[in-house]
DNA sequence: GGCTGATCTCAGGCTGATCTCAGGCTGATC
DNA sequence: GATCAGCCTGAGATCAGCCTGAGATCAGCC
């Protein structure tokens, strides 16, 4: 379940992460509204914890900015009671629920899980390793925000990879998983499809996220799923 | 404020209408789609909560009915997340917005409030990518603002492409919902049609909106909706 | 029945995807 | 540094999926 979090006060930023690190979650913390905006865009999330009042580019901005470029991750709002900005308005900004500052944690909480549980219940969650994502369903893939084409046999091989991100996995393994169970052929088609994986989503890039582990297989680099 | 409520589970009901009261609504609660028509007929509401299961007629039925009859009030669809109906259908229908059940109330409060402020639309929501539109209602589709005449089954397979714009949908996908579920010809059919499709709404107007993905189906563009 | 338009089938051709293969490269080992 | 197993990669053969023109079939209508 990953969380973003776009909230500029630094010490309650770190309790919230806290508190949502220790409910289970994967968290990551934007500082200001551009940083947040940008994360959003690039990543994917289940849910994003949104604050009005943010330097650079404020809550409101954001949620407009995200909604038109047709993201629907489901967003919570975050309100000050004083503040010049209307929580009803939020919603037609698009954001899905609102909370007033200061709020319970354990609010905050029951409003997530409620949130990411009635979201997009029908599409698979996105299958991501640091800023390469896959989305099973649309099939499309992308490297940071930008797409990536892939022939049919390298989006299984990929899918497979990032279905075991941070595993060594063998290329029998991958050959009975990708190709058919009781596949034929020599190994040597797995080595010429990584070559091609690599040629598509890593060296244009200069990243080498698909590590050749001789002897044993490959494994996918496992951070920031 | 004025609003009905359209809902057969008595409980529930009566939770809403107790919570409406409280934020200052006029609420008139009808037990089943007859009632509910009839008072949607009759009476002057500024949002209408439907839900879809209802005995005598349901939320569907009184959806359509309401809009054949000209009366534009807009219409909050309660879905079930398991329900045989699907509610991107209820747009078709002329619904304004939906909930899933179980929805959380203050979810529904600012739904209502956001769907009367912005008022009762002219006409439903087309379906659209760029500049190229479909309404359901009428069956007229267009390229900007040039009409473009297709076929029953033409016009099935482009709605079902609007519905999924920017999702790769199968040929086998196609067939179950645009042919019979068990059709049980060959799927070359898709490929033909989908030809019929580009030669009158993409070739003339040196368009690409309908991709084929190799190995995996077709994507309408998904931008610009 | 005859006409018209919609629907569907089929086969041939085209293009991209897949796979094989051989030769080159690299890291491990002695 | 010599050797070797394992891996990489460019070239090209083969295969599968898709497109399309032609025509058969079907339904509605006069």
């Amino acid at each position: 379940m990953r969380v973003l979090l776009v909230e500029d006060e630094v010490l309650l930023a770190e309790t919230v992460r806290r508190g949502l690190v220790a409910e289970g979650m994967l968290v990551d913390v934007a500082h200001d509204g551009a940083a947040g905006l940008f994360a959003a865009q690039t990543q994917s999330y289940d849910v994003i914890v949104l604050d009005i009042m943010l330097p650079k580019r404020n809550g409101y901005d954001v949620c407009r900015d995200l909604r038109a470029e047709e993201i629907w991750t489901p967003i919570i709002m975050l309100t000050a009671k004083d503040g010049e900005y209307d929580e009803v308005d939020a919603f037609d900004l698009g954001a899905d629920d609102y909370l007033t500052k200061p709020f319970s944690f354990v609010v905050l909480v029951a409003r997530l899980r409620s949130l990411i549980r009635r979201g997009a219940p029908e599409r698979p969650a996105l299958l991501s390793a640091g800023d390469l994502t896959l989305d099973p369903a649309t099939r499309e893939v992308r490297r940071g925000a930008v797409p990536v084409a892939l022939t049919p046999r390298e989006f299984g091989l990929l899918q497979y990879l990032l279905r075991h991100r941070g595993d060594v996995v063998s290329k029998i393994e991958i050959l009975d998983n990708v190709w058919d169970l009781h596949y034929d052929g020599a190994d040597n088609v797995v080595e010429v499809y990584i070559g091609y994986l690599r040629r598509k989503i890593d060296l244009p890039f200069e990243r080498a996220s698909i590590e050749t582990v001789r002897g044993a297989g490959y494994r996918l680099a496992g951070n920031g799923g």
